[in-house]
Formats: structure tokens, C-alpha cells, sequence
DNA sequence: CTCAATAGCGCAAGCGATTGTAGAAATTGA
DNA sequence: TCAATTTCTACAATCGCTTGCGCTATTGAG
């Protein structure tokens, strides 16, 4: 069913059948009707990706993320993706590995994406500058990259990493520790320095450090790893929560301690499992929501514009008080 | 970059550039060096979308994902994205919301996807049904729907259910209750069913029942409400893991009873938070990588060749035995 | 009533590729 | 050496649509 034949039924051009599926084309409404009519009957439905042919917008939107197993990701990905339907945009969907990059760009550049959202904490700096250098607008979400055209939008990492020293030293903490997440990632750089840096603010520094690579069993092992030491930590920050359930699970099953009564853990992100009681973990919320909502915003705004100002967003973060981790009085 | 500045700079035909990027096609060696030398000069890309609209095959495949709270959404759709980018397929992600289904189902026939996998247990069998309507393979996960001509790939969903109920009652449990995800998917029935006649094999009913939808909220509530009748429940049976997590929550903090020493607790799927300690808990495994796998192939088999035989592909269930129900002796 | 302005429609070019066909060049065999 | 065969290449039609341009019909002001 194409347009040839809908404008045949109606007895109209094919031009006028495509006007009426222009919005804002000039149509009278008797023809915009015999159109409508003619193309419900013969169920027709306009081919994208002509339409993108022969107008350069695509409408497509491709978005990169790493892995969906920590949380975050998928919950980002669902606001993202309905954001972009709600905004008349497709959302073309790639897993990176880490090998394979080169490939994935190719791909999605093939597909004449108007736009690339980056959505992943592992995602190689070079990557991000591939794509910007096409003039494409790129927007990296969870990681900032110095020297790129590409925008981003992070949370305040340092800050938070800031706020979490604080509230431990407070709660009378004395040998606080630390598990990183990939060591290269912005977020694990940003996170740390914040960290240290409220430390430093009490006279403190780290007690112990060990890295988990942001990942579930890595995050195990790196807390068997602090505890074999023969200084024990009586708090850890965690760089997210995807590994602070990995730490609370060896804590309390394999070490036998109490949380918090022997070791508090705070962690970050603010994850939905964060909330469940078993775990009850304090933690630092990036809002999906809205760092989704001022990804999009910011990617629109240079698609439609076709300019590509780079942009850094910096969300604030904030402390969410569970029972993780002792309060301060 | 069009091929045809590629052909310029090579000194070819533009039909040269085209053959050296389709593989299979009849170029000379020579022919071929000068062209992808005058391509990786210029930087040129072919068009998928050109190629798409002429060949009839754009090698998108849609997928609709009704929500990504559940764990086991985002690990199936990691797994067929992953599989399908390696066949060469790009991934256009739909995210569906209950009203919105017309909506959807316009915009992925408009982008001339080749086949369509629904990802979802809470997917309305009339989007099926308009999907298979054009000839489009689709491939349900999860779900099952009579009259369709869309396959489908699901576990052994009665069997799991019968598996439970056979092990709960072997470890002496009398008081057996079930809590129920949304009434009218084919997943719940299922599981139901075959938990109901594995009960029956014992010569025991159900002791209780209550709705959680398969949400966490909705589960939460139903817990309530089952402990706060006359008749409290020794063991539960949840229709999924994302509710059960919810259910132990409530029923060790709220309700200040042992998990399994007071009650007993098993779910269905076998997400990744099944196995943290901290919850231990005993389910039914789905094998996303395999249900993945399965989708796949069935799905672009029709896709190649263009056959629309209705499959329906069953995978053994298996119970994964954790710390969340006592074990038979 | 006349004329300028405007709205609506059709024509046709073109987006960037694939692919059947036909001819030129290269290869083969006798 | 020449005819027969096999590569390989170029030409041109085509996929389904958007959109600038020019024409006709309508409208409204003077």
C-alpha cells in the first residue's frame, strides 16, 4: 500500500496524499477527508523511512548502553524511551561491548540517527568522540568526558561523595573505606575525589580501598579483600548500589557483622532495590527521571536546532537516609 | 557522502561502490581496493535507509517492552539485543503503556520492521493480533495467546507451578496460599493451574489467594491482606520474583515473622536479586538467555523465509532451590 | 465589476541506494 | 589466431515519499 494507491482511490494526487499526512501541509479538509477515507481503506499506513529519505529526519534516536544488570540502566532507559516516543522520536536500541565499538558506530551511523544518547559509566571516551565528530549531537549520560564536542549529564558526583564523608565522620565513624567502581569511569573519579575531599574536611583520610569494577562479584570479592586486612573498616562507601548489595551480602552472611551496628555501607545511585527492606540501603539518589528528561531536552534541543553546543548538566544530589548505615545524632 | 561521490573518486560506476559494499556481489579485486580506498578517504557510509527502502528489508526488528521495573525484562531484552545485533539486526525498542497500544502499533509498521518480538507478560492479545494481521512475524515472550497467529516462547509455566506446589507439600507445609500477578495474563493462569493441580495431587486446595498484579505495591498489599485473615498462611506461592521480594519484605519486618521458619516463600523466575543473600530465594528458573535464543531463531526464520508458520515453543522449567521455603526432608 | 492576493492542487525532480540487463573486456580452448 | 565463454562494469529503472514551482479557482477590497 502506497501512497500512489491511496491517491488513485481518492482521486486525488499523490502529492495531496501526502500533505494530508503532513502536519501543517495545506490541505482543504474535503480532500484531507476523500485522503483519510480512501487510506483507512486500504489500511495505509506512510513509510517512514521514505519520509526520512527525502527529508533528512530521520526521527530515529539511538540509544548505547553498556549492561542492564545494574539497575539504573534499565530505569533510565524506560524514561528515556518514553520520553522520545512521547516526542514523536524511535528509539534504536545497541548494546556495546567493550570490544565491538567501532562496529556499533558504524551501525548506528548507517541508520542516519539524528541523535546518540549514551547511556552507560563504561562507555570509552573514544567512542563518544567518533560519534561527535560526525555532527552528530551526542549526549552522554552518567560520564563526563573532557575534550569531546559531546554533551553530558551527570549527577553532582562530587558533592555526593562529599555529602556521604560527612555523614559518616558525623556518625562517629573513624576507619571508613572505600570500593571503587571502574577505576577510568568519570563517576568512580568524581565520586572518590568528593569523598577524600570530605574526608579531609574532618582531618580524616581513607582507611582501606579496594576496587569491584561495578560489578556484583567484583564488589564481593574487593569486600573479602578489606576485611582480610588487619585494620577493619567500620564504614564503606560503596560507588554504587549495585555493589553495596554484593558488600551487605558477604558483611552479614560470609563475616557474620551487623549492619550498621558493626559496619555502616552507603552506596549510590538510589536503585529501586535500595528501598527494599532487606536491604534498607542509605544512598545517594541520581533521579532517573529527571536526568533522563534533561538528556532529552538538551539532545532535542541541538537536533532541532542543528547546533551542536556542548552542554554539561550537573544534577544535585542528594542523601537518602536508610537504615544502612548509623545516623549521626 | 553519497556512493556517488565515492564512485567519482574512485573513477567507477556508482553501481561499483554499491557491489563492493553488498556482500556476494560481483566485483574485481582491483575494482574493490580502489573503491574502499575512495570510501575510507571520503569517510562514506552507506545508507541504510536507502538500502532498506529499495531492497524491501530493513533489518529492524521491533521490540515491545511493556515495563522494565521487573528484573527479567531487562535481562531478556540485553540478551536479544545482544543476539540480534550480532545477526545484523538492529533493535527498535517500543516501550507500551496500557493505553497507548493503537499508537504504538502505527509507528513500528510505519519504520517497516521485518518481524516483531513482544517482551511482555501484560501485552494485550488484540496488539498481537494487529501485528500478525500484516504478515509481520511476531514472537511473543512470555505470554501466550490462543487464535493467533503470532508464536510464541514461554516456560513450562503449569508444570513450574506444579513443582511448587509438590514441594512445598512435601515439606509438611498444610496452609498453602498464592499470591496472583495480573489476572488475565496467560503467565498467571498457567502458573495457577498447574500449582492448583499440583495441590490437588495431595488431596489439598489452596488455603488463600490474593492479587498482587506483579507489582511491588500490589504484592505488598496482598501479603497484607492474607495475613490478616483468620487463616494465616505456612507457606506462599508467589507468581513471580519481583513480587516476592516484596512479600518477604513485608512478612519479616512488617509482620515479624521467619522466613522459611514460620513461612514459607517461593517465587518464579529466577531473577539476579533471587540469588542475593539476603533474600535466598527459592523460585522457578526461566532461562532468559535460552527463552532469547529460542525467540530468535523462531522469529527470523519467518523473517527469511517470509513463511508465518505459528510456533509455539515451551522451555522445561526448573526449580532453583534456595534458603526462602523449608526443603522437603 | 475588476484586479490583486491567496489557498489548494498537481507536476516532476530527487533522496541514496539495489539490481536486471546488456555490452565490453578478459579468459579459455582448439 | 579466433570463436566461445566467462567476468566485470555501466546504464537505468525503481523503492515511496517530500517539496518547490506554477497554475487554477476562490476570495475580498476598492
Amino acid at each position: 500500500m502506497t501512497s500512489i494507491d491511496v491517491a488513485k482511490l481518492a482521486e486525488v494526487s499523490q502529492s495531496a496524499v501526502s500533505r494530508t499526512f503532513t502536519p501543517g501541509a495545506s490541505v482543504s479538509d474535503a480532500t484531507r477527508e476523500r485522503v483519510m477515507a480512501a487510506a483507512s481503506e486500504l489500511g495505509y499506513r506512510p513509510n517512514a523511512l521514505a519520509r526520512a529519505m527525502i527529508s533528512g529526519r530521520s526521527r530515529l534516536i539511538a540509544i548505547l548502553v553498556a549492561y542492564l544488570e545494574n539497575q539504573f540502566y534499565p530505569v533510565v532507559l524506560e524514561k528515556l524511551s518514553r520520553a522520545l516516543q512521547a516526542d514523536g522520536y524511535q528509539v534504536l536500541l545497541f548494546m556495546t561491548d567493550p570490544g565491538g565499538q567501532d562496529e556499533v558506530v558504524r551501525r548506528i551511523l548507517q541508520y542516519q540517527v539524528q541523535g546518540i544518547l549514551m547511556a552507560s559509566a563504561t562507555m570509552s571516551s573514544n567512542l563518544a568522540n567518533e560519534c561527535a565528530e560526525t555532527g552528530i549531537p551526542v549526549v552522554m549520560l552518567n560520564r563526563y568526558v573532557a575534550n569531546t564536542s559531546a554533551s553530558s549529564v551527570t549527577s553532582d558526583n562530587i558533592e555526593g561523595g562529599r555529602m556521604v564523608a560527612d555523614f559518616l565522620v558525623r556518625a562517629g565513624h573513624k576507619r571508613i573505606a572505600y570500593i571503587a567502581g571502574i577505576e577510568d569511569s568519570s563517576t568512580n573519579r568524581d565520586r572518590e575525589a568528593g569523598f577524600y575531599s570530605g574526608l579531609a574536611d574532618h582531618g580524616l583520610v581513607v582507611s582501606g580501598r579496594s576496587v569491584g569494577n561495578y560489578t556484583f562479584e567484583g564488589a564481593a570479592l574487593a569486600t573479602r579483600e578489606l576485611f582480610s586486612r588487619s585494620v577493619k573498616p567500620d564504614a564503606i562507601f560503596v560507588a554504587n548500589d549495585h555493589m553495596a548489595f554484593a558488600v551487605m551480602d558477604v558483611i552479614r552472611s560470609e563475616l557474620g557483622l551487623r549492619i550498621p551496628e558493626d559496619v555502616s555501607i552507603i552506596g549510590y545511585d538510589n536503585v529501586p532495590e535500595a528501598s527494599w527492606n532487606a536491604y534498607g540501603l542509605t544512598t545517594v539518589e541520581q533521579h532517573p527521571e529527571e536526568m533522563a528528561r534533561t538528556a532529552i531536552k538538551i539532545l532535542l534541543e541541538q537536533v532541532e536546532n542543528r547546533t551542536v553546543a556542548k552542554r554539561a548538566a550537573i544534577l544535585p544530589a542528594k542523601l537518602i537516609v536508610r537504615s544502612s548505615a548509623r545516623t549521626p545524632d
